[in-house]
RNA sequence: GCGCCCGUAGCUCAGCGGAUAGAGCACUGGUCUUCGGAACCAGGGGUCGCGAGUUCGAAUCUCGCCGGGCGCGCCA
């Protein structure tokens, strides 16, 4: 009999189950050797199917020159016992299904709950040092509702390799190098200087609404015109750290309320002061990926397929373009600091730059693949039927402040990581701020809410539980609610590979549900029984929800959400 | 014009080349006296945008077309 620790997934156990049988029908004689196989492990869709199945036979019909049902079922018979397996069966085209082992499930809830809120965990990432960037808006005011998408995204995401096992970083590239850092300044100061009784105009290109205006004004009180005195360059100089230390703080304040956070925010400005910049060009133009032309400094994306060249540097001592400090970031990524994998979350309307970043990359001789582009699309929002469009005047939501103030954060997160970013999706403001069953981030919080309900209920009847005996667990119901609960790692290890969150949301639901369906069989599954007799298989269901728990509790963490015990 | 993303039930969305394409909402009908009714069960509803191709097998891969979004700056 094969066993293997609690922690491997059963879908690993069941793919080397598998390659054993494999291994020894091709040594029997039974099938022609196959070479190197990889079984693939699938939860089928009907339960007739079985718990798990296996398609390798179908995938082996032509190179074994074999009808399909023949591999299979010499398949079959090659696979060696195991407690977890109850049965295995083949079926047409060539299906190998498994079921799994009621005693097995059972036991598997005390190992569940022992993992607490480590399971789900999975060893994918080999502790490799993989950074996460995301929002890094401009520093010039509030984060625009179109932002916290991206947001949500990049901390689910960094949440998840967390739980796979990577070394991640997660961090926020602060525009505060180029010209809409200083034009966003400027702007400030004519605001300042207007708010102290100067006619100073605003520049070209201002910044519009009352943002700057009340920055400024704030500025003002606080230093007591300071800057007044001083000379307009001198003033802006000085009038800069501030009013970045303001704006960062803001925008820090309005990502915590979503539930983000930073290990680290990282200047541009800084790749200029600290010679990064020109060590990244220097690479660049040693490797010939530079050159002077019209004035101005050009990466030759040409060499690397693209359609046309990129200016660097401006012509007339413009210094860097926004796409020549980003070349010096990603230097700074990849070659300072070696990450091994970088994972950059942007809206769709950065999509012109991920081409020649991915080129540039190459330009410096960082395999691209290393570099992951994640572009999400924007977001509508609608009221029920109807559209929303943001407008100040109407004192609609525009920050995404107001959208966290309306909503919530709990709510704001599911709903952004159900999606898939790919898709332009709707926002439904009412849905999302429905206290009722129609919302799933109601329905999966609920699920929580109502096992630590009942956790509670038991303290108060003085039923201890640590001594129930899970083997008594046999009910459908019950070894239904096991079995979702089972497939967590599963799907940890799948959005994680494929980078993509919304299956955690999409999973917790489904989990849920499971849960529900057992608690809503008051007859045949009841907890808490008055009846004396009840109380072993009360305690073994005790343990069961407690599980339940574990793995819903370790879905919302996995989310940013709470947990909430009362609702 | 070129490039990328999207098009799946009335609506919002899942769907790793595999079995009868799923979920929630909405709609229709039904169930339950104790653990949280903010519940549960059942049912109807689909040319997977259209057309070819590859494959034992395509919503999934390839090509073409249609529709929507975004991009193609010495802006970021």
């Amino acid at each position: 009999m094969l066993t293997f620790p609690f922690s491997m997934r059963i879908t690993d156990e069941l793919a080397n189950l598998l390659r054993t049988a494999l291994a020894e029908a091709e040594r029997s004689g039974q099938l022609p050797s196959a070479g190197a196989v990889q079984p693939t492990i699938e939860r089928p869709q009907h339960p007739e199917h079985g718990d798990y199945s296996s398609s390798v036979a179908l995938r082996l019909a032509r190179t074994l020159r074999m009808a399909p049902m023949a591999i299979a079922e010499r398949i079959a018979a090659a696979v060696p016992a195991h407690d977890a397996v109850a049965g295995v069966s083949v079926a047409l085209p060539g299906f190998i299904n498994f079921v799994l082992a009621d005693d097995w499930l059972a036991r598997q809830v005390d190992a569940i709950r022992t993992q607490g809120s480590t399971y789900g965990n999975v060893e994918i990432g080999g502790r490799k040092r993989i950074q996460v960037e995301f929002v890094s808006v401009n520093p010039t005011g509030d984060l625009h509702v179109g932002h916290a998408r991206g947001a949500v995204i990049g901390s689910g995401l960094a949440t998840l390799l967390d739980a796979a096992g990577f070394g991640v970083q997660r961090e926020y590239y602060v525009n505060d190098g180029g010209n809409q850092m200083r034009t966003f300044v400027d702007t400030v100061y004519a605001r300042y200087m207007q708010a102290a009784g100067h006619d100073v105009p605003l520049p070209e290109l201002a910044y519009q609404g009352e943002g700057p205006q009340r920055l400024a004004e704030e500025i003002l009180r606080e230093d007591s015109g300071r800057l007044v005195p001083l000379p307009r360059d001198e003033a802006a100089r000085q009038l800069l750290p501030v009013v970045l230390r303001k704006v960062l703080a803001s925008i820090r304040a309005d990502l915590e309320q979503l539930g983000v956070r930073y290990d680290n925010w990282f200047s541009e400005q800084g790749l200029l002061v600290d010679g990064t910049f020109d060590e990244a060009m220097r690479l660049l133009g040693e490797r010939g990926y530079l050159v002077d032309r019209e004035g101005a400094r050009w990466f030759t994306s040409t060499r690397l397929g693209e359609d046309k060249d990129n200016v660097v540097v401006r012509s007339g001592g413009g210094g860097p373009t926004y796409f020549g400090t980003d070349i010096a970031y990603h230097y700074d990524k990849f070659i300072r600091r070696k990450f091994e994998r970088v994972i950059n979350v942007w809206g769709a309307d950065h999509h012109g730059h991920v081409a020649r970043m991915k080129a540039v990359v190459e330009a410096l001789g960082v395999d691209p693949d290393r570099l992951t582009i994640i572009l999400n699309q924007i977001v509508s929002f609608k009221q029920g039927a109807l559209a929303v469009r943001f407008s100040k005047r109407k004192g609609q939501i525009v920050t995404v402040r107001e959208l966290v103030d309306v909503v919530g954060p709990d709510a704001c997160r599911y709903i952004f990581l159900s999606r898939s970013p790919d898709s332009q999706m709707e926002f439904d403001l009412e849905l999302a701020t429905k206290q009722s069953l129609d919302n799933p981030v109601f329905y999966v919080q609920y699920a929580h809410a109502r096992i630590a309900s009942v956790l509670r209920m038991a303290e108060e009847r003085a039923v201890t539980w640590d001594d129930g005996d899970t083997s008594l667990l046999r009910h459908p119901l019950e070894m239904g609610l096991v079995r979702h609960i089972l497939v967590l790692p599963d799907v940890v290890k799948l959005a994680a590979e494929r980078l993509e969150p919304h299956h955690i949301p999409r999973y917790a639901e489904e989990l849920a549900r499971a849960f529900t369906h057992f608690y809503d069989a008051r007859d045949e599954c009841r907890i808490l029984s008055s009846d004396p007799a009840d109380l072993p298989v009360s305690k073994a269901r005790l343990k069961l929800v407690d599980s339940a728990r574990v793995a819903l509790a370790r879905c919302l963490s996995l989310m940013g959400m709470t947990a909430p015990d009362r609702m």
